[in-house]
DNA sequence: GACTTATTTCAAATTTTTCTGAAATATTTG
DNA sequence: CAAATATTTCAGAAAAATTTGAAATAAGTC
């Protein structure tokens, strides 16, 4: 094989192991893979690039693509950029992960505790109308055992993205 | 209704929005919701429960209480107890949320970014056949931001489960 | 050590999630 | 505003994850 042949391969097989690297982060976020594929494919891309090359590239369909774009544009990881003279939409990946990780924090996890104050919100309410001492007291504790652990997190998760200073 | 049946259906309800708010939780974390209704269950029981009870009181198959339990020993979110006379395994929730974070961090998380590292190093490899300087350049600075941001989750994870302090 | 009871395993069934692709809608251009 | 192109939507298909339950195994008792 011609030097110039390796090197095109070489190219290749990064990018694969680059797409590869995001599809199982985003997987242990709870995204589905083909936005991993998307994500990765501009993120290790000098250029902008149509859905329609990413649909070519990643052999995705066309539906796949507009969704995972949509979800990657809700968490700010992506941005369009103008190409003059076209009129397709042209993306490029937002690097900055500190971001990313606070959209993340907000759009994802924040909604899961907010309805988890409501729950325990109805859990004490149920509550009031025992009597039992003894069960009550037990579940008394519990319950105020949840109620920290969701306000340490509500205080820990914002500032996580801070921490991560990349 | 009188006072008395009020206070059980007020327990009753009780737990269902307890073992609701775990069936969440652990869905947040990717778990199977059997997973959350045992651990749920637990919690709010002030005894000790056997797999069968467990099984009776979910109305969920021998073999996902079995799958279930298996895995919240695995984290420690879960001990047995020993019930004299009884040749059943007995159950019960620890509710150190500090160490099942813990145990959480070290067998799901810390795996895959052992994993991204390993990932990372093939980029590299691949990197250093290429020759191409601007090309090179770019993908560089991109698998750079890669490793410090596996680098940071490395350092960040651990702290978690100490800084919730509950 | 045979019997009873408890637990685990695992293939098949079910449920849930994700993907596809064609139709509908929206947008741009001449 | 008609034609061409781009994007979104959504019902059905495919794939992945979870659950079931019966058979296999393990553990405890007499």
């Amino acid at each position: 094989m011609s030097p110039a042949a390796q090197e095109v391969k070489a190219r290749h097989e990064l990018e694969v192991e680059g797409i590869n690297y995001f599809v199982r982060l985003m997987n242990l976020l709870g995204l589905p893979r083909s936005v991993g594929e998307i994500y990765g494919l501009l993120y290790f891309s000098k250029s902008p690039l149509s859905m329609d090359e990413i649909v070519k590239r990643l052999g995705m369909s066309l539906g796949s693509a507009s969704q995972g774009l949509r979800t990657l544009r809700s968490f700010k990881a992506i941005r369009t950029t103008y190409v003059m003279g076209d009129r397709k939409d042209y993306y490029i990946a937002e690097t900055e992960f500190r971001n990313l990780i606070g959209s993340f924090i907000r759009e994802e996890i924040m909604p899961h505790l907010d309805s988890a104050g409501q729950r325990i919100e109805n859990m004490e309410q149920h509550l009031a109308v025992m009597n039992d001492k003894d069960d009550k007291g037990f579940l008394q504790a519990r319950i105020k055992k949840l109620s920290r652990l969701k306000k340490g997190a509500a205080a820990v998760l914002p500032t996580l993205s801070g921490l991560l200073k990349l």
